[in-house]
DNA sequence: GATAAATTTGTTATATTATAACATTACATT
DNA sequence: AATGTAATGTTATAATATAACAAATTTATC
């Protein structure tokens, strides 16, 4: 990739969503067993689930998807995991659609920046040391002190606008 | 002001609220008539509340106070301004918060960036055209056409810090 | 292994945020 | 006044999220 400030690209037609589901859920098992957390086959089907999808997934989606599979019955089931995954840092939810989605980075914490396609619904996250850098310079400037950013940039991924 | 991409500072112990409110409504009512909508009653009572707050105002409340006051009733009422106020630029949403606030600068049509104090709830908005170049420049160095941003930084103001 | 403690999940109820659909009223133009 | 358009009222409901308490599961300790 020739830009290592992209966490997680946009799904280009041959981008093999399989095997970064698969990537997500192995780093997630190791993640959890080095903190002592325990990723729950509840927790790690929330997460597969997240994964599986290509945009960002709603919670009640997700309700209704366990509810198919005789997991989890009740928002709070899912509320809970969702609650467990980003504290965790294993998903991030994006505040502008009220959607979640897998963390393209999860062995840190961190902050990032997405973009969100309005058409395709595709979503990058990034974390550009610049972005990083001119926000942190600003608020500092300010006599502010940063303890979390929200960045969603809305607009039209490069696909949608070839057509 | 010192800096000059401050739309709206946090309000520190003299800040003469009446007055930016005064001032707000104003510029509103201009606005309104300069593009030829129009600024009734009930929107303008809205905005009036939005103002009134030293910190964003969720929907809900908005609603109670209306009730208070025998106008408006319903849900859909309360919303209806809030989009207009929003599509006229006169007020700002708050992703990250589910609330609003009014628009430090309304003549023109813009984005913006919000700093959010987790202590007060009191919320500065500005508008630095290093924020804004960066990000633009990151978006079209992805091929991304940018519509919208959503920039909300969560943290401590000055005077909270202090304590 | 039995027991106690802590964590996770289930369950019911409800709070919060927002919109759909259709009726009525107010305003603007003729 | 008649007509069309915009704004508001009204009822119902959708969508998002949490509170409170019960039951089950896992972990730690005896």
């Amino acid at each position: 990739m020739a830009n290592n400030s992209v966490l997680m690209p946009f799904k280009d037609r041959d981008h093999a969503h399989q095997r970064c589901l698969e990537k997500a859920l192995d780093q997630a098992v190791k993640n959890c067993e080095s903190r002592g957390v325990r990723l729950t086959p509840l927790r790690r089907r929330v997460l597969e689930l997240i994964w599986g999808s290509h945009t960002p997934v709603k919670a009640y989606d997700l309700l209704d998807q366990l509810r198919d599979e005789q997991i989890g019955s009740a928002p709070p089931t899912v509320y809970r995991s969702l609650d467990f995954l980003l504290e965790e840092g294993l998903i991030h939810k994006l505040q502008s659609l009220n959607a979640y989605v897998g963390c393209g980075e999860p062995l840190k914490h961190h902050t990032s920046q997405f973009l969100i396609c309005r058409d395709c619904g595709d979503v990058a996250e990034i974390d550009d040391p610049d972005i990083q850098r001119v926000l942190s310079r600003k608020a500092e400037s300010l006599g502010f002190q940063v303890l979390d950013k929200t960045i969603e940039i809305q607009g039209l991924c490069e696909k949608c606008i070839a057509g």
